[in-house]
DNA sequence: CTGAAAGCGCTTACAG
DNA sequence: CTGAAAGCGCTTACAG
């Protein structure tokens, strides 16, 4: 007699347990997936007896049956950045309680290929795809639509795939009215492609936005106070730079990212200036260091865009043609790189 | 005619293949994966027929029959830690390329409990697991060696299990040295228990080599010079207004992690305190934001240690007892926020 | 509500 | 070097 209840033979199959609770084992697959139709008493000697034999299901060999593979993919170029980490935790969650697996991949030129052209590798092994931040723009928004894998794009707003993201132009207006109502007149901007040279959508959208709400002030924006900063803390300290080498530098800058901003602030101690004071600098994202750095920022809730992209992909999975559209809600964060222009 | 090589019947299957070559599906199976004792005519021709019919496994089946999933796990107990999204970032590298998939979890408690009692759920869906900063400590790793699946920690060095962290003696050594060559005498430590309540080996290690270190040149290191800032960021700045409200507060403190020196910075700030020159502020780890702020560190290479852990993975898997044990290396980087003590 | 049986698409001894 | 055949552990019409 052994203590054990591991079995030395391996793990209980399907087999065992029908043996064990004396029904089928169609029975069996019946009742543990709570299926209609199966007799409360069966239903329980069945539970009863996988429960004693701590039977689990092997999923390969249920998607093998069921074709299907109960796991969706995700795919984002840079699993590091913050925006990314942070949406695969909120997916994460979500689909753990689902139990659905998640199945992670860079994003390289590559793999992005592969699911446009809906490479036959992917869809077998997956039942949906989640594109982080990859910026497909509305072209590749189409080919997705076609793909029989349901696929979510977070991060950008597409026209012809299911889609979410924050409302940039609103995002942006927001930068734009908080650096006006301090007083600025000569305000940068600092945005960038990101980690492709696609032509995408959000950095778009934003210097759409902020220059409309700019000329609605009846202020101009122009080309010297723009720069690419190509959303790396790197990328925003060179561009700052740029923007105070201009013969009038701007008093105000807003950046698309906090990251980038971080780089600002790096370039502003360099020259010797005191952000808030000296030059305003505002950011966008709300990074967890931000805080610590008194970067004023508008927060975007980032984890709850990677929660809804996974509801929206697990209603898909279920069949509901789901047209939830949560507003993803932003937020001023009001520290202290911000303040009046010097005079 | 149809330009279209899809099928409309579904993907194509090894039965597919096999007629379309001429042999039978076992031969199919073993040219397509390189298996020895297959004629150089019959795999090409193999080849070229999976090749016109864009034939791809079905992993499901293949995991079926061979027993073999062919994915490992992955468990960190916060996703987004900038420490945990490196390694991971360094492990999907190399398990996409040897065609292993990852699948990641959170190790909240209860996934914890599972992996370590060798949960069937897990055991069957993977190959093997890896534990990112789980910080299982002496007792968690003899379980795990007990497991049928292999596991590797990552982020801590265990006697039990194949493991891979730093020298963090070595590490608390460079920083204390740092410290004590810019004259510093009242030196302060903040550490913490991370993102668990486990007594656990590398915040022990630490502080075991930074007051030894100290020791070593006749400096002690008071209880009043030692807080808990809990691997966060607001941690550290809480740890740090408390050393700095110490009735003779430390000229110079290390933090084990940068976050928690973001923190600690913040604090400064906050106290119109200058780092570099009213106190000296060194971290560890080398965060991507660091740099931007100036931040004294000891720089440890994260993703390379994802990476070492995927190949001693891999090779475990493969069969080869790996007994490779690359030096981690560490770096001093030295910024602006270390000087000497302020006399 | 339940069972017998086919089938999912591979891999792998076994025999030659 | 190759093939016939069993088997991996489920799910799902189909029939009752």
């Amino acid at each position: 007699m052994d203590d054990d209840l591991s079995n030395p033979l391996g793990p209980a199959t399907i087999d065992d347990v029908a043996k064990a609770a004396g029904v089928s084992t169609a029975t069996v697959s019946r009742a543990l997936r709570n299926h209609a139709y199966v007799a409360e008493s069966t239903r329980r000697k069945v539970l009863a007896a996988a429960e004693q034999l701590s039977y689990v299901v092997n999923s390969n060999a249920a998607r093998l049956a069921s074709g299907q593979t109960r796991t969706v993919g995700l795919l984002a170029p840079l699993l590091t950045s913050w925006y990314t980490s942070e949406v695969v935790a909120g997916v994460e969650e979500v689909f753990a309680q689902a139990r659905y697996d998640l199945l992670i991949g860079t994003a390289n030129p590559l793999a992005r290929e592969r699911i446009f052209r809906g490479d036959a590798r992917f869809q077998q092994r997956i039942d949906g795809v989640i594109l982080v931040d990859v910026f497909c723009s509305e072209e590749g928004g189409k080919q997705l639509a076609k793909l029989d894998t349901p696929a979510i794009v977070l991060g950008e707003r597409l026209r012809a795939v299911t889609s979410i993201s924050v409302d940039n132009a609103r995002g942006a207006r927001m930068a734009a009215r908080h650096l006006v109502d301090l007083g600025h007149r000569r305000i940068g901007l600092i945005g960038g492609h990101a980690h492709t040279d696609v032509v995408h959508n959000v950095p778009t959208e934003r210097a759409a936005g902020f220059t409309a709400a700019l000329e609605a002030v009846g202020i101009r924006l122009p080309h010297q106070y723009v720069e690419d900063g190509d959303f790396s803390i790197e990328g925003g300290r060179k561009a700052m730079h740029a923007l105070m080498s201009r013969t009038k530098p701007p008093t105000a800058v807003w950046l698309m990212s906090d990251e980038m901003a971080f780089g600002a602030l790096h370039a502003l101690r360099e020259l010797g200036l005191v952000a808030g004071s000296d030059v305003s600098i505002i950011g966008f994202d709300d990074h967890p260091a931000s805080n610590a750095f008194g970067l004023t920022t508008i927060r975007q809730p980032v984890r709850d865009i990677g929660r809804l992209g996974a509801r929206l992909m697990l209603d898909h999975l279920d069949g509901f043609g789901s047209v939830m559209h949560h507003p993803i809600e932003l937020t001023l964060i009001d520290r202290i790189s911000c303040g009046p222009p010097r005079t």
